[in-house]
DNA sequence: CGTTATATATCGGAAGCCGAGATATCATGG
DNA sequence: CCATGATATCTCGGCTTCCGATATATAACG
């Protein structure tokens, strides 16, 4: 699964959205750190339909403009839960390493021939 | 960053390895779940030069085939704990709006009517 | 009337992934 | 002796995915 699509996914686990609002929403719950573009989200729209993870909740037209709202399947809530847990998984594994090498730079066996990471670190 | 650099960077980091040690750490570390290709490492491993997050850091000759090692920079090293903060994050947003999601399919001012996820759906 | 915000969707270039193949050494087995 | 498999490097081409740009349309603000 992409990145986008995780996003998209996560951003309709609570509750339907549209597009637009999907986009505001990853936006809002990355705090930022993720912008979901729009010629991004469409495409990803499509595929998540394709594989049955989302669907067409309905449409509404609000202040003259067309609201398509989609809304995960069962599956798609199974794949974003399975998904969260690698993801934090891998998170958790890359800190657990992060901090292994900063304890023993050297720990490779090798006395000091290896300068070790970056010198120190810090 | 792409998921591949990722599991490269976290692969890394505990101590220099050479591309094929890349290939079955990463495999071991995310329980087999990820599986990176040969034809995907050697393209990020370049880029992750090019970007300074990684560099050569010996050639050694083991059993008559040659080793190329390489190792985090210090940049790599907060990119990727960085990118373990956001993964951590969306991993944990996720999660909490799929609890939001089945604890109140229907909050969306609903009362009951609403069949909300997967509830009447059909 | 122009710009901004909301809202949809498409197109094409660029970036990235990955199966397949090339090359080479060493060990195992037939 | 040769086939196979593991180790180890790297390249190529097709496919998927990303995303900037563009198009269309309504409503609000100046």
């Amino acid at each position: 699964m992409t990145q986008a699509a995780f996003f998209v996914l996560t951003a309709l686990a609570d509750q339907p959205r549209h597009g637009y609002g999907i986009l505001r929403e990853v936006e809002e719950v990355s705090d930022g750190a993720v912008q979901l573009r729009v010629g991004t989200l469409y495409g990803v729209l499509d595929r998540l339909t394709a594989d049955g993870l989302i669907v067409l909740d309905r449409e509404e037209v609000h202040e003259g403009r067309l609201r398509r709202y989609y809304r995960l399947t069962d599956e798609g809530m199974r794949a974003l839960d399975a998904e969260a847990e690698r993801m934090a998984a891998g998170a958790s594994a890359a800190k657990s390493r992060i901090a292994e090498g900063r304890k023993a730079p050297g720990a490779v066996a090798k006395p000091s021939a290896g300068p070790g990471l970056a010198g120190g670190v810090a």
